[in-house]
DNA sequence: CTGTTAGCGCATTCAA
DNA sequence: TTGAATGCGCTAACAG
């Protein structure tokens, strides 16, 4: 390791050539012969050289970085502790890297998020990926009607002007409501609170009720976590006032925290309760019993993202989409049911 | 929403005074008088006005920026998938924002390692958070045995010239070893592919075998995964060669894979096979059974990464951190064993 | 208390 | 094919 070179006017001086003459050469500009090229370019991978990125980014105002924004609930726990988030957000981190792009993490308070639009304005991301509208949709829609490139995880709305990577949250909702009917449940509640993306899976539990013409619904209010979930169904089951054959659990960490509650007082899953859950996080299948839930893919799901984002970068045209959210049927929801007579 | 004022010279037009003035007022100089710098910083807010990142960092040669590195194995999955690592970033993404530093999530290949200096080296960031010294000890040593603001997940090694935060992996070993012996297990597998910190888990286990006077060891490589815990575990039990009543695996989704093959196996956990995991995951509390471990603190190793990190910067002088590996019992190994005769 | 000036490291226009 | 000169937007030393 000869000494440190650490700047353009560094490396001219040493390989004899001007500043210009590096930078051309380090872009492989054809400007430049390629005996100069091959020479400097030797050079600075000799002295392990690389450009100062803020220079760069000053100069081409642009940053070759992409800031993926959670927002998170005030009033909540301000950390990025969803499983399924921090899955997805592996994926993109992947995908942009092979895309050569960097990734800016950044999290913001909800009622914050009209800073976020600051990342675009002093060039610091050339675009974002954003992450919890559920709680600030309408904030969003203030900020980013223009077309500018933003990608949001999360469901269309009629309202929202920009575009979003989604799952169809009311079907999936539907989709395993149906599949506790079908199991023979008679008494099926919704567990979780009811933010923009659950209330839209709570929805589709309602329509499934319905359309089964059922005409009482029932809401656990639990906020995303295991614990919440465990404590709560530990409450009611403790009270005597858990009195459901089947729950429609808005996430999967919702579910397990539920499942341990109620293995610990005693009930079956699913002999007793039947339970669904949302996501299909990783452990899910390895559980005991392992967890029928709604697959929200997250490699699918980042790559959308990106990609959609990347062709907003480059001028195309794009729109929303809305992901598959498949049915996986596991143990915690099979009892035979009705359909066994 | 007034007209877009982009830059500082746009304020101070503006304004009517000249940019130094702008520049002083919004980084609240006394210098400035206080009613100039409430009438700047009131229009800088009214026009939503944000500095430029690129060239503030350019100017100050600093980014207020972490990096943080996943260094990712060339041969296994080049993704971000343990949810060990995702649920450390959480915590540290969060810490960070609450000092106001941004964090850059990179992610490169162990044997690229050399190249994550480029980030300080070109002031893309101001300090280093790396994970994955376990298959690239000799490159970090390599690289950052100068005092660079670089901290470093994982284990101490005699060897090693760099600062660390990480637990006592061999002590963690032997804990879970001894507690199923204790337990009454005979035949005691390690399970796991032995990568750096993995092997002294394994060194660990085999520590405790000796003290108690075992001399067979059994280990069977497993990568990081359910997946591939399942299969091998299958795979044996197939073929009658899974002979062991106790599993040391060396990651809590090892053990939640091999839980699931045994249970399709009709073995039972504890009773046929005790098992212990490694991390802690959030879901082992909550799984059936509920899983035996040794707790990695997320959020204390998270939060010492980062204090320990920033104290460098600081220019205070700082050394490695090793944490407390409390063992979690749980269902997953606990049968009795030989202290109830 | 405020303004003028210079320069951080790079890419690029214009001139040679 | 190469070099000299300019400016991206900001901060800070120096002057006033």
């Amino acid at each position: 390791m000869t000494k440190k070179l650490s700047t353009l006017a560094d490396l001219a001086r040493e390989a004899g050539v001007s500043e210009s003459t590096v930078s051309r050469a380090l872009s492989n500009n054809t400007l430049i012969s390629q005996k100069t090229r091959d020479r400097i370019q030797a050079l600075a991978h000799e002295h392990n050289f690389t450009l100062n990125t803020a220079a760069r980014n000053l100069r081409l105002q642009k940053s070759n970085t992409i800031a993926v924004v959670l927002l998170i609930d005030s009033d909540a726990d301000q950390s990025v502790s969803d499983p399924f988030i921090l899955s997805i957000l592996g994926v993109i981190a992947d995908e942009l890297s092979q895309h050569r792009y960097d990734v800016l993490l950044v999290s913001h308070r909800t009622k914050d998020a009209k800073n976020i639009r600051q990342y675009l304005d002093t060039k610091r991301a050339d675009g974002l990926i954003v992450f919890g509208q559920g709680d600030s949709g309408e904030h969003l829609s203030a900020l980013l009607n223009q077309n500018l490139p933003v990608v949001v995880w999360g469901a269309q709305t009629p309202a929202a002007s920009y575009v979003t990577v989604g799952t169809d949250n009311v079907l999936g909702g539907r989709r395993v409501t149906e599949h506790l009917r079908e199991q023979g449940c008679q008494r099926i509640a919704f567990a979780g609170h009811l933010s923009f993306e659950t209330a839209q899976r709570y929805q589709g539990y309602r329509q499934a009720l319905e359309a089964a013409g059922l005409r009482n619904s029932h809401h656990l209010d639990i906020h995303f976590s295991y614990e919440d979930a465990y404590q709560v169904t530990k409450t009611l089951l403790d009270n005597n006032e858990f009195s459901y054959d089947g729950v429609v659990a808005a996430s999967d960490s919702i579910a397990l925290g539920m499942i341990r509650a109620l293995s610990e007082a005693g009930k079956r899953v699913p002999e007793d309760v039947a339970i669904t859950g949302y996501d299909d996080i990783a452990v899910a299948a390895y559980m005991q019993p392992s967890l029928t839930t709604i697959r929200q893919d997250t490699r699918a799901g980042g790559t959308c993202l990106v990609n959609t984002l990347l062709a907003q970068l480059a001028g195309e045209s794009v729109q929303s989409t809305l992901l598959d959210t498949p049915l996986i049927v596991r143990q915690s929801s099979q009892r035979g049911g009705q359909s066994h007579q």
